[in-house]
DNA sequence: TCAAAAGTGTTAGATTTACACCCATGA
DNA sequence: TCATGGGTGTAAATCTAACACTTTTGA
């Protein structure tokens, strides 16, 4: 075995999952009581160390898998999180990474495993370590590409309604959209595609159900509010 | 001393600089030949590995300030890096961190006692590890932040032409802006402010220097392209 | 006197924003 | 029949983009 680095130290690093979903009009996201010291009973997100055979992605990919049950998420990474005393344990990078789910694919049962709750985006509580400040970065970068990327439709079924896009983009901007406005934005894109397909679960009139066109998009990303 | 974690396994974490500047109309970035194995010879940004009593950011200022010699820079992580075998020596985690200097306040003996080159950015060699990774997302970083942030100010000295401005705009686009445009928009930013300074260096005919109000801009942080 | 960079306004087109009513249906 | 959410268009204001000539001065 080579040792080119042996008079450097080496430290745990490990990731923390941010994983957001849409419920009720609201984003949420998955957080739990840490099951185990330091930090006991603490809110907290969920993580995992970096394995020795594991990249940063394998190992995100890996704690949201075990959290969600789920794969082919829409992933991308926070950022790293480095302060010596970030934790009360001992030394640990941590690098964040933040996953958004369609909650009508979640398997409750893992949840209840886990001890997990979805929590109001706006409504958290005090977290374990710097899981807030996380928290506070992973929304802020969602902010600034819910507008330039498809974000939404991993917040959502296959088939949904405007209205329900509009109310994930609402959520995620904290703030009110118009309503014909967006609706005219929305025509303008080639990879929102109207269905034949009449949803009557949210209104008695019903309403016409979309899906995003990957296919679509990829041949013209073209996405600006 | 505790050991909440000593069943997992630590890894080497360092942090890589990506030191930009600007200069005769280019974006450029300090690279040099490792002196060191593995990849000596290769071109490569200057890094180091992360302490025990280091943060994240303490690091990345650390190796900076190596390099340049200055301190308080703009600094800004690009993300980190994380693939198990993209250093070739042994497992090494990576995170990158990209500053912005006034290529006229940098020493250039340190150039020379580090073995650095200022390199066009669209001249890049092949680089050591993932190091052509980090700087392409360098940069796509900047170019986002270009227009919503005062960034530019960052690679000039304290007074400025508009067309240095412009330039530095343009460099980190890569693309034309159209000169009226751009000083008409520039009159609308009350944190650039002329000053009765006329430069003689880069015309015959004299141009106005400008500053950049760092107050008033924390007053009134409106910077939309 | 001429080369080289500084400086300056207008207009057409595109985009954005504000805004209110009718429709279809199940209860 | 009425309460609920679905669906639709227009006009004013703002922003963006295209575009060319005059000024100053050192060489």
């Amino acid at each position: 075995m080579t040792s080119y680095y042996s008079e450097h130290t080496k430290v745990y690093v490990s990731v923390d999952g941010i994983v957001f979903g849409f419920e009720a009009g609201k984003l949420k996201l998955l957080i739990g009581k840490r099951q185990m010291d330091p930090g006991r009973g603490e809110w907290s997100l969920y993580g995992g160390f970096v394995g020795p055979q594991e990249s940063l992605e394998d190992a995100a990919h890996r704690v949201v898998f075990t959290l969600t049950g789920m794969k082919n998420l829409y992933m991308r990474q926070v950022g790293a999180y480095g302060a010596i005393d970030r934790d009360p344990g001992e030394r640990v990078i941590s690098v964040a990474y933040c996953a958004l789910i369609n909650v009508g694919d979640y398997d409750d049962k893992l949840r209840i495993e886990h001890h997990l709750e979805w929590v109001n985006v706006d409504e958290l509580p005090k977290l374990y370590s710097d899981h807030n400040q996380m928290i506070k970065d992973a929304i802020a970068q969602l902010r600034r590409r819910v507008n330039t990327q498809p974000l939404s439709f991993n917040l959502l079924p296959d088939l949904f309604t405007l209205t329900q896009l509009q109310q994930v983009m609402e959520a995620i901007l904290g703030e009110n959209i118009d309503k014909r406005n967006f609706r005219k934005r929305i025509k303008t894109f080639d990879f929102i595609e109207k269905t034949e397909i009449i949803d009557h679960t949210s209104s008695k009139r019903g309403a016409a159900l979309y899906r995003f066109n990957k296919k679509v998009y990829k041949e013209d990303p073209t996405f600006k509010l």
